[in-house]
DNA sequence: TATTGTTATACTCTATAACTATA
DNA sequence: TATAGTTATAGAGTATAACAATA
């Protein structure tokens, strides 16, 4: 099939790229995240995380969230932005510092994030599906290395 | 400091992410991605792989090369519009199929090739530099399985 | 002075849909 | 019919620079 990504073709030289240990993990990313996207309806891996992080973090505000996202406070305001159209994320004045906003899931984000996180569960299951659980385990223990 | 990365601050809850095999991958990515901006001047990730991947087989085409990076036709062609522009890429009808071009690194392309793998090197060293030779190993081997 | 949220702006990455020339 | 390149268009993600309100 034209469409079905091959992770590292053997018809390809791959040159200096073969030897970095950054792209053999961009390399993984493409899959997971085609497979993400045909996975999980509705929601980017972007505003999945979001969900997930004002959920497990009462009283967050957007300049903490997007430090740990990785992203500055414009991205994140973008990004608020579009999960407060969705009506999924409510903004509100925090009660201690009248600069900031706390991040809260409406009602209709916390059964989005319920539905999704099933979505993602099997998404993950399945991108993991050639690994065993020591292997994952030992994946995980050297991602934290970087 | 504020604009520095923490991979899993000690104080966020990760609820589901925490349990998910792409995300550990993702948050890899995402210091792995700043490190490459600060590191490599003037060319993104996907424009130095492009770079490498026409460098490494000669006589490759549009489409193919999209297929190789995971993108469609059209993003290919947004990629090489900038690298042409920037003079780096030479399309080239093909002499063996009158649709399709080939493409060839310029004279300056090729030395912004050798100039970008010198940081880019030093770069992966840097981000890898808590892994040991076997880790590596490793971790490639795994990274292989998705 | 430093930080929070905000807006304006711009660039990169990526996709879909439709067109043309050729295979 | 299918494929290679192309164009138009759109949306997501991200960044810099500036500003007002508050700490």
């Amino acid at each position: 099939m034209a469409d079905s990504f091959e992770q590292w073709p053997a018809d390809i030289a791959f040159g200096l790229l073969g030897d970095l240990i950054g792209y053999a993990i961009r390399r993984a990313q493409i899959g997971i995240y085609k497979d993400f996207d045909a996975s999980v309806t509705g929601l980017t891996p972007p505003l999945f995380a979001a969900l997930i992080l004002i959920d497990a973090n009462p009283g967050i505000n957007q300049s903490r969230l997007g430090q740990v996202m990785g992203v500055n406070r414009a991205a994140m305001m973008a990004l608020l932005d579009r999960l407060s159209a969705l009506k999924l994320v409510r903004r509100v004045p925090s009660p201690s510092d009248k600069r900031a906003n706390v991040l809260q899931l409406t009602a209709l984000g916390q059964k989005c994030r319920a539905e999704a996180s099933a979505e993602v569960r099997a998404h993950d299951a399945r991108i993991a599906r050639n690994l065993t659980t020591a292997e994952l385990k030992t994946l995980r223990r050297l991602l934290k290395k970087f």
